[in-house]
DNA sequence: ATAGGGTTAG
């Protein structure tokens, strides 16, 4: 409850009632104090001397006075006096509760939001349009679907339905909250769809992962700007579909919209989760050609975008020419050096960070934990993991606990791990489950691998990577019947295995495979290379490990289901595509699996050259028969 | 006389 936190203020508040000289009705007194605050608005510390003013001479209950020194504490980020102060003005009208209800949302205090409008409410100080999205926007961050439909209920019988501003709100609720009817009810009763309308309504079917639908309303469209094409390219790569979303981008270059900063956080996006390190670089030089500032949320998606495109060093330069670096910044280079196993580099920029004072979050510390994982590094990331509450004040969540269990399956200290696991009780995710019982894969511990198995039967926010996992665990140990077993579990509960995907730029243009893919214009000379590759490294003594292809098929048939494994594809196209010695990048979408790790890493030896792939979970940097992760992932 | 718009990563 945040009115009990309220520090004592200075002030004397002991004034409404009791004061025997109450002006509150003094127009020349109201418009002295008001012009006051505003010639002051700059300086951070004016508002409390010109409240104190405002008590002495009396006007502190003006309507207007006390509305203009609420908004004034909000802005300043002193939500506890600017609470204060409504709980010491008699009668609040509805622009004091308005924009303390507005204060609240930009706090994040959502809950105390929506009461104090249901206060209002329950006081009979009659809500307005202004109030009604002022407690929509809380519902709306929220994803309190409930109290929504009571605002809609309220809004409905007064008649305000047809506003558009509560109408857009609406919208968005439904939108946000997955009921996407709702959203399409509102909006077709909506008296003018312009580009806004039509912007929210993309948004909430994007939201609802409707693609199409969005793209539907997008067609639709008589006019379109830069936030309406923004909004369109990100909608497409928060689902998935990176190249239509660069497609989207191209296009909205063609109709001679001039993109922002904010579209370029999305194109960017689109091509580190692309692997599209040619066009990265093309976007880069481009936005600084359209005069797009640099700011640290650019910045930030560069540095990504660098990283996840498997060229690290030039994130590292970028990094460096961020003049003013803040946690976001940071945490963007810290994640980058951990995911391509610069443990220590990461741990050292982290230290860094602190000695520029720079205030850690959350996040950082799953960078620099992750990192740790990565090197092999448990003394340093047990240090580092319990400095986040003594040192930093920060209370390790899911994500970092997943970490630690990383951290110590890593190094094989199983137990310990498991332990973790079982201290958390119900709180353990799936996640962590996966990542010790590929730790107990790997050192082939069946004893704890079977219980921690057994959690993740259990698990009811099991996923199909997490069934995978499961399975190849069973398989791995020759458990055929446990293997086909899992699958069975996941197919009758619905669940498609995500197909693997992989993917490789070449000449600024980005090949997708999926696995056993026929459809590339050159696959007869990619099933030759591989045909080729398939002898070679057989030469060196690789030999298939059947035991990862899950189906319980003989022996022939699990060799070729893995060699057309969706990586091994991409590569050869690289190969065949590329001039000798060119460094290739590939993107999976899942993690690596055992049998083409060990194939890569011969092919980079045969073929001499540098491959580098980057899975669900970190790079793999190929060279010379040998992968920068020690084979541990 | 007091106020509200749609797009930004881990």
């Amino acid at each position: 409850m945040i009115i009990s936190a309220v520090p004592t203020i200075t002030l004397n508040l002991q004034y409404h009632s009791s004061n025997p000289h109450s002006n509150s009705n003094d127009p020349y007194l109201r418009k002295n104090v008001i012009s006051l605050l505003l010639k002051n608005r700059r300086n951070p510390k004016h508002v409390q001397p010109i409240h104190g003013h405002a008590i002495k001479t009396g006007i502190s209950q003006d309507p207007f006075v006390a509305f203009e020194l609420l908004r004034q504490y909000c802005k300043l980020n002193s939500i506890d006096h600017a609470t204060k102060l409504f709980h010491c003005t008699q009668n609040p009208n509805v622009y004091l509760y308005t924009s303390l209800i507005d204060g609240f949302v930009s706090f994040g205090f959502y809950t105390d939001a929506i009461n104090l409008f249901g206060q209002m409410v329950r006081g009979h100080v009659l809500a307005d349009s202004y109030a009604v999205t002022a407690v929509l926007k809380a519902c709306v961050l929220q994803r309190a679907l409930g109290r929504g439909r009571e605002v809609h209920g309220l809004v409905f019988k007064r008649g305000l339905c047809l506003d558009r501003s509560i109408a857009l709100k609406l919208v968005e609720l439904y939108g946000k909250c997955g009921v996407l009817e709702d959203a399409w009810k509102m909006f077709d009763e909506m008296p003018e769809r312009d580009v806004v309308a039509c912007t929210v309504m993309m948004g909430s079917c994007f939201d609802c992962g409707m693609v199409e639908e969005a793209v539907g309303v997008f067609n639709e469209m008589r006019s379109r700007d830069t936030v309406c094409w923004t909004l369109m390219i990100d909608g497409l790569v928060r689902n998935g579909e990176f190249n239509r979303g660069l497609e989207m981008f191209r296009e909205m270059q063609v109709k001679g919209v001039r993109p922002n900063e904010v579209t370029f956080v999305c194109v960017l996006s689109a091509c580190s989760q692309l692997g599209a390190l040619e066009l990265g670089r093309w976007i880069h030089a481009y936005l600084c050609k359209c005069d797009v500032k640099v700011n640290w949320f650019v910045a930030g998606a560069l540095i990504n975008m660098y990283s996840r495109c498997g060229d690290i060093d030039e994130a590292q330069v970028l990094f460096d020419e961020v003049k003013v670096k803040d946690v976001s910044t940071y945490n963007s280079m810290i994640r980058g050096l951990a995911m391509h196993g610069k443990s220590i580099e990461a741990v050292e920029l982290f230290r860094e960070m602190l000695m520029q004072r720079v205030r850690p979050n959350g996040i950082t510390f799953v960078g620099v934990l992750n990192a740790c994982s990565h090197g092999g590094l448990v003394v340093l990331g047990w240090e580092i993991f319990h400095s986040m509450k003594t040192v930093h004040g920060i209370e390790p969540e899911v994500e970092h606990y997943g970490c630690m269990v990383d951290i110590l399956g890593r190094v094989g200290r199983l137990e310990e791990a498991f332990d973790f696991i079982l201290r958390m009780g119900g709180q353990a995710d799936d996640k962590m489950l996966c990542s010790l019982l590929s730790a107990c894969k790997i050192y082939r511990n069946i004893e704890i691998g079977e219980k921690v198995a057994k959690l993740l039967t259990e698990h009811s926010g099991i996923d199909s990577g997490s069934f995978i996992m499961l399975s190849n665990f069973y398989a791995s140990l020759g458990r055929w019947n446990n293997a086909a077993e899992v699958r069975e579990k996941m197919e009758k509960g619905g669940m498609i295995k995500e197909p693997g995907c992989s993917s490789i730029e070449v000449n600024n243009a980005i090949h997708e495979f999926l696995s056993g893919d026929l459809r590339h214009p050159d696959r007869k000379r990619i099933y030759e290379k591989l045909e080729e590759l398939n002898y070679l490294t057989k030469l060196e003594g690789y030999s298939p490990a059947t035991e990862v292809a899950l189906h319980d098929l003989d022996v022939e048939q699990k060799e070729l289901a893995l060699s057309v494994h969706s990586e091994r594809l991409a590569i050869c196209y690289g190969l065949i595509s590329t001039q000798p010695f060119t460094k290739l990048r590939v993107g999976k979408n899942l993690r690596i699996c055992d049998d083409c790790h060990a194939m890569i890493k011969l092919i980079a030896k045969i073929t001499r050259r540098k491959i580098v792939v980057r899975d669900r979970n970190r790079f793999h940097h190929f060279e010379n028969g040998d992968c920068s992760c020690n084979d541990y992932w």
